[in-house]
DNA sequence: CTAATCGTTCAGTTATAACTAAACTTTCAG
DNA sequence: CTGAAAGTTTAGTTATAACTGAACGATTAG
C-alpha cells in the first residue's frame, strides 16, 4: 500500500505521543501504521519497508506490543510470514498499563507511613494524602474502564 | 534531619516510580524527601546534602517540580535561602499532567480520520475506536478528579 | 540436500536525557 | 566597597535506552 506525506506525518506523530507516555517511538510508529494501513494486517517486511526500520527493530518492538496486548500476531495457514494487526481492546489495555504507576505510588505511601509510624500525626498528613489519593484512583479507574466497555457493547453491538 | 537506611530506600523508590511515569529520577528523590522530612520545608543545601546531588541538579529539578505545580518555593522573610515543600494538590496536578496524553491521542485520531475520509468505513473503525475511547477518558477523568476534590473537602474540612 | 525466506538474537553504535562541576549573577552583611 | 553565601546557567560527561546490521537458527520449497 502506498504512503503519502500525510501518512508519514501521522506515523511520526504517533511515535512522538507514544514516547510521551513512556513507550518506544518505534512502537508508536508500528501502531500508527496498523491504524491506517489497508489491509489492517501487515507483514514484518511491509513494516520494515514502510517504516524504514531494521528487521531487528521491528521484531523486538512487535514482541513488546504483543506483550502489552496492543497488537496480535496472525500466522495465516499456508503462509510462511507473520502478520500483525491492532488487537481489539488495545486502548483499554494501554490504560490498564498506565494504572500501574498509581498502584506503585499507593504502595510506596504505605511504606512511608510505616517509617513515620511513631511520629507526630501532623507530619504524616502528606503521606496520608498520597495514599488516599492513589487508593481513590486505583479504585475508580477500573470502574470507569468497565463503564467504557459497557457503553462500547451497546453502541457497536 | 538525620536519614536512616529506610529513608534512603524510600527516596530511591520514589525516584524509580517517577521515572516509570516519565519524570526524572531526581524529581522523585526530591519529592520523596519532601514527603518525609521534618520540617516539611527543606532548603536547597539540605537537598544537596541529603540527596548527594549537585547544586545544579537540585536547582534545575526544583524548577521543574515548581513548573509542574508539585512543590512550592518558600522564601522566608529575613532568610536568604529558599525552601521547598510539597504543594497542596500536587497529586491532582500530576494526574492532570498525565491526561495530556489522552488529549494528544484523541486529536491524532481525528487527524487520521481526515486522512481516511473517503475510504471504506470499515477501514475507519480502528481510528473511530481510538477517537471515542480517548474522548471518553478526556471527558470522564476531570469528572473523577472533581469528585476526589469534593470528597477531600468533606473528610479534611 | 540445497537454497531461499523469515524471524530472532546480540554485539556494537547512536541518540538523548540526566547529572556534575565550574563559571557566573545576585543579594546581603559588615 | 568587599567578600561570602545562595541560586542559576551552561559546557561537558555519563548513563541508558533505542536502533542497526550481521550472524544465527528454523522452516519450507524445489
Amino acid at each position: 500500500m502506498e504512503q503519502t506525506f500525510e501518512h508519514k506525518h501521522f506515523i511520526e506523530q504517533m511515535g512522538l505521543v507514544f514516547e510521551m507516555v513512556g513507550l518506544p517511538r518505534m512502537a508508536g510508529r508500528i501502531f500508527g501504521w496498523l491504524l491506517i494501513s489497508e489491509p489492517p494486517h501487515q507483514s514484518t517486511n511491509e513494516l520494515v519497508e514502510v517504516l524504514q526500520a531494521s528487521k531487528g527493530s521491528i521484531s523486538t518492538t512487535t514482541r513488546l506490543l504483543i506483550q502489552l496486548k496492543m497488537i496480535d500476531r496472525l500466522s495465516l495457514p499456508g503462509e510462511r510470514r507473520d502478520y500483525f494487526c491492532i488487537k481489539p481492546g488495545a486502548w483499554s489495555q494501554m490504560m490498564k498499563e498506565q494504572m500501574a504507576g498509581v498502584t506503585a505510588f499507593r504502595e510506596l505511601a504505605e511504606n512511608g507511613l510505616e517509617l513515620l509510624a511513631h511520629k507526630d500525626p501532623k507530619h504524616r498528613l502528606r503521606l496520608e494524602e498520597m495514599r488516599d489519593f492513589n487508593a481513590f484512583w486505583e479504585r475508580e479507574l477500573p470502574v470507569l474502564s468497565e463503564r467504557w466497555e459497557a457503553e462500547q457493547q451497546k453502541t457497536r453491538g
